[in-house]
DNA sequence: TGTTTTCTGTCAGTTAGATGACAGTTGATG
DNA sequence: CATCAACTGTCATCTAACTGACAGAAAACA
């Protein structure tokens, strides 16, 4: 969607001279992979740009996560009670408390901007995250997550079967489709008995006919 | 949170004589009580800024609607696939396509300021409908439902109790809970029982005790 | 006024999925 | 290797909630 042009442009712009003290009303904070920059109880209200690394969002309790986005260079984000925000590499992020931020920034067309994007993208996942809640099983909800990282990360062999790398334990796909360990393994080992998916080494799958894939769960490519 | 000043700035601000020509590229429409300003099926990549009037904005099948938010006069929307866009009261609204609004408004900060309320609005919004879908029972959300118009629109009587004109069948209400007719009849009537609910005029509802009715369901208020 | 609709309450039957238990696998570690 | 911890498959059980059915109540209507 040509967001890297977008998305450099906020951090660019921040550097220019004639926003010296706005930028100089950011902290630069360093997060390990890993880490959390925010979480449900800890400090709200503050906003952070990053810099370097990516970060994902979800939303969670203890027994199920929903992955509402991950941001990278140059995306914006408004700490939120219920959201996590996680750093998935080490990352650098700008931070400032939503008052100092509301006072200098909000103005400044080229993060609304941004913000608007990030949000925009957001709200579209967790319009994905309701439907599948409201209106789909657990089987549709595993098969998406199946496909979406197969689309996403996949590399396609000569016989057009998909291999992708998922690297999460049943108990994690579980969590991230809101359901339990053990139903999901059932229904995993459903789809392998059915030749649509098979296990290679711990981690990665093989997806031999992803539309037939799709087709067992009314599937809807997302965020 | 003081938005009655930000949302007539917006339409304010684009009355003035330097956005002459972008006023011009921005239809007038009217839509009556009732009426869909948009739906999924019909012209996607839509922007319009609400003039007048109130507009809902739900996501739904035919048999579930989830209510996503409300909006007002100067408030600012990008029409979504899967999202449902109803006029409350008669309405008027000024529209753009996506691609006029990319070239000529979106580096207004007034614009973006009032997507990115908008925008944030509806996300808190639908983070509570995640959370109420994943980790809430029916009674919890249907509790939760009451309890919010209640607090919304109720008038509290001398004794304490509050009464709210809700005006929904139980059908309704069940697709606003996501659940079942019969299901909600049945909740609804456990909770006359246990004297946290009581029934006037069809469409009216008295909540003796409110404290204790959200007791019942985890409640938390939100949009 | 009686007569259709529409709405509501309730029950019996069914089902998706959660939970608990436990044995079999795999991989890590001393 | 041997042992231990973590992961996985599968069963039997339980429960929230959906579905269908039908009778009673309230509104709408003629």
């Amino acid at each position: 969607m040509g967001m890297k042009f977008l998305e450099e442009n906020l951090l660019d712009h921040l550097e220019r001279p004639e926003f010296a003290d706005l930028h100089a009303s950011l902290t630069r904070k360093k997060f390990c992979k890993g880490s959390y920059i925010c979480q449900p109880g800890g400090v709200i209200n503050q906003v952070f740009i990053v810099a370097s690394g990516r970060v994902r969002i979800y939303l969670g309790y203890e027994e199920k996560e929903f992955n509402l986005g991950i941001l990278t260079k140059g995306d914006i984000y408004s700490t939120h009670t219920k959201t996590y925000v996680q750093a998935l590499t080490d990352s650098e992020v700008l931070m400032a408390d939503v008052s100092t931020f509301r006072r200098q920034m909000v103005g400044d067309p080229e993060v609304t901007k941004a913000m608007v994007r990030v949000l925009g993208n957001i709200l579209q996942t967790s319009f994905t995250i309701i439907d599948g809640l409201a209106f789909k099983d657990v089987n549709s909800r595993l098969v998406a997550l199946l496909a979406n990282e197969a689309r996403r990360h996949g590399s396609v062999g000569e016989n057009g079967a998909i291999t992708v790398q998922i690297d999460l334990s049943v108990e994690q796909i579980a969590r991230l489709v809101g359901s339990s360990r053990q139903t999901v393994s059932t229904l995993m080992n459903d789809l392998i008995r059915a030749g649509l998916l098979e296990r290679s080494v711990r981690g990665t799958y093989i997806l031999p006919n992803l539309p037939a894939l799709e087709a067992v769960g009314g599937v809807e490519i997302s965020g």
